[in-house]
DNA sequence: ATGCATCCTCTAGTCGCTAGAGGGTCAAGC
DNA sequence: GCTTGACCCTCTAGCGACTAGAGGATGCAT
């Protein structure tokens, strides 16, 4: 009735590397589990449900700390709900950020490609549009 | 004639910091200039020329890699322009797939935040929604 | 008993800087 | 000439979130 898994085992049941594991142990991340006679780590089902989190939420792009924030919010369930909002939409906004610079970011290196492609190589233009303040003087 | 120009003066000039200036030094991105009396560097031209063609494709996204690359080939000015075209057009291709994953992402966070405001504290799903695999068994 | 996968700890490396300690240099003002 | 303060120097360590490797122990199958 108690899974008990290695570390290899709960790795490939959540996508995670050991190493990974290890590390989320270190930072105090995931809590340490039990020991072997071996010395082995014997993970259970709710480091099964905690790892499974962090990664979704690592996956959704929360840093550490709010993965950290996120699970003590998950652990104390009342009242929890307006704080996780605010957390979500904090990210939220970062994302609608970061999605409006890449665009912008994609429209510069594309007229940088065209004005490559419509010269013949012998006057390449593309070293010069990368340097723009000093080809003219 | 031959502008001499202290760190902080490039520093300023291409609105780069002086530690990030040593720093492409140390790495052999900008080659070491001579030192004055005092042990200063002193930069010139050619210098400023690069830092800025370093700081501009630093901008547009493009590695630290990539910018070596970028400018080994604006050294050798033959045959450069298609070399350049296929590392903008592998750098162009990973921030469209960049963009396409953070969208996904918006969405889902979307539906994360919006199935907390839907409901009272005390029944907050979004914790939940973070888990997805696990609540259901 | 032997081989091999998996596990352990510990340390150092990745990327692109950034920050700090602990000093030296230089130009201006008095 | 001497002080002040901004700038410069080197060296080392830190950030986030892992990743990789050394060097060894364990567990399981044959």
């Amino acid at each position: 009735m108690s899974e008990r898994l290695t570390i290899g085992k709960l790795g490939s049941a959540t996508g995670t590397k050991v190493e990974t594991i290890r590390y989320y142990e270190q930072i105090g991340l995931l809590p340490a589990p039990a020991r072997s006679a071996g010395n082995y780590r014997t993970y259970q089902g709710e480091h099964l449900r905690r790892l499974s989190f962090i990664r979704r939420a690592r996956d959704l792009g929360f840093s550490i700390d709010q993965v950290r924030e996120l699970m003590g919010l998950a652990d104390r369930r009342e009242q929890s709900c307006m704080a996780v909002n605010v957390i979500a939409n904090q990210h939220r906004d970062a994302i609608t950020r970061k999605i409006a610079d890449l665009t912008a970011l994609a429209g510069e290196l594309d007229t940088l490609i065209e004005s490559c492609s419509r010269n013949t190589v012998a006057d390449c233009r593309i070293i010069e549009a990368l340097a723009p303040s000093l080809h003219s003087g």
